[in-house]
DNA sequence: CGAGAGTCCTGAAGGC
DNA sequence: TGCCTTCAGGACTCTC
């Protein structure tokens, strides 16, 4: 389930393998993921080069001579998806719905069992799209801040975790790093937004990026089916400090981790560290 | 407008 | 052993 970390060291990983790569050819064994794979997408992107991959939010945006005819491939690798490079060679497995086949002979795979990723292409020489046109700010940007967070929360009732997990507030922030964050900076996350003081939403902010930028430190936290763009599956363990540890000991105060549902997501915090 | 529920999908895990 | 149910999750989309 990548969350922003995980998308990021996609992109790091990706980035020199296809960098002024020239597509050769795009292969779509089965369109069905969110939406529809665009039925021309090997049409508008064969032959042309790959100048560079940003990212926004979870979104991966791949710069196809976007500046001379060409746009954008957005992807998306919703909860289970995965790009990674593979030889020419390698037989697709079960669920590798796409393979960009570039320049040299590298082949970037789309993996993707539950098929709730998306792969879009937008044409032009700018990455605009309606999936984009609302997002919130960049997390690691310095831009986000706990002011931010403090003046969008205003009159929310909805609760904190909830409004730190929505889009439109801050991208990137997934159901793990939500719990994570906010038992970093002590917060019960059943809080309603508009209750949470400035003084603490500084210190969310600040949990919030420092916990993502030490994922991506990690190189992603490898959650059960995360796999590095190089293929290679992370096996190392995740170490949450509440997130999936129910019934276990705060690593702080002792005090067992509980466990409740927050708008159809699973919560984690530790009631006596999180007021 | 905000809030909450529904929805897509597959695989893992648990119950019987 | 094997079938069935439940759950997990991102985030769009719908309803109230």
């Amino acid at each position: 389930m990548p969350e922003l970390p995980e998308v990021e060291t996609t992109r790091r990983g990706l980035l020199p393998k296809v960098t002024n790569r020239r597509v050769r050819r795009v292969m779509v064994r089965d369109a069905r993921l969110r939406w529809p794979v665009p039925a021309n997408l090997g049409k508008v992107m064969e032959q042309r080069v790959i100048h560079g991959i940003s990212r926004r939010g979870k979104y991966l945006l791949w710069d196809v001579e976007s500046s001379s005819g060409g746009g954008f491939l957005l992807c998306h690798l919703g909860m289970s998806g995965s790009m990674f490079t593979v030889s020419a060679r390698a037989r697709p497995a079960l669920h590798d719905h796409i393979d960009i086949v570039l320049s040299g002979g590298t082949v970037v795979r789309y993996h993707d069992p539950r098929r709730f990723g998306a792969m879009l292409w937008i044409a032009g020489p700018n990455p605009t799209h309606p999936l984009l046109d609302r997002l919130g700010p960049e997390p690691l940007e310095p831009s986000f801040d706990g002011l931010h967070l403090f003046r969008d929360s205003r009159s929310r009732s909805m609760s904190v975790k909830q409004f730190i997990m929505d889009g439109q507030v801050v991208v990137g922030v997934g159901n793990i790093y939500a719990s994570e964050a906010l038992f970093v900076a002590g917060i019960r996350p059943t809080t309603p937004a508009g209750r949470v003081s400035l003084p603490r939403y500084l210190r969310l902010a600040d949990t919030i990026k420092s916990t993502l930028a030490k994922a991506i430190r990690a190189g992603g936290s490898s959650l059960r089916d995360y796999v590095k763009a190089d293929g290679q599956s992370g096996t190392f363990q995740l170490d949450t400090q509440v997130y999936g540890r129910e019934s276990q000991p705060c690593r702080v105060c002792k005090s067992p981790i509980r466990s409740i549902r927050q708008g159809q997501r699973s919560t984690f915090y530790c009631a006596r560290c999180q007021t």
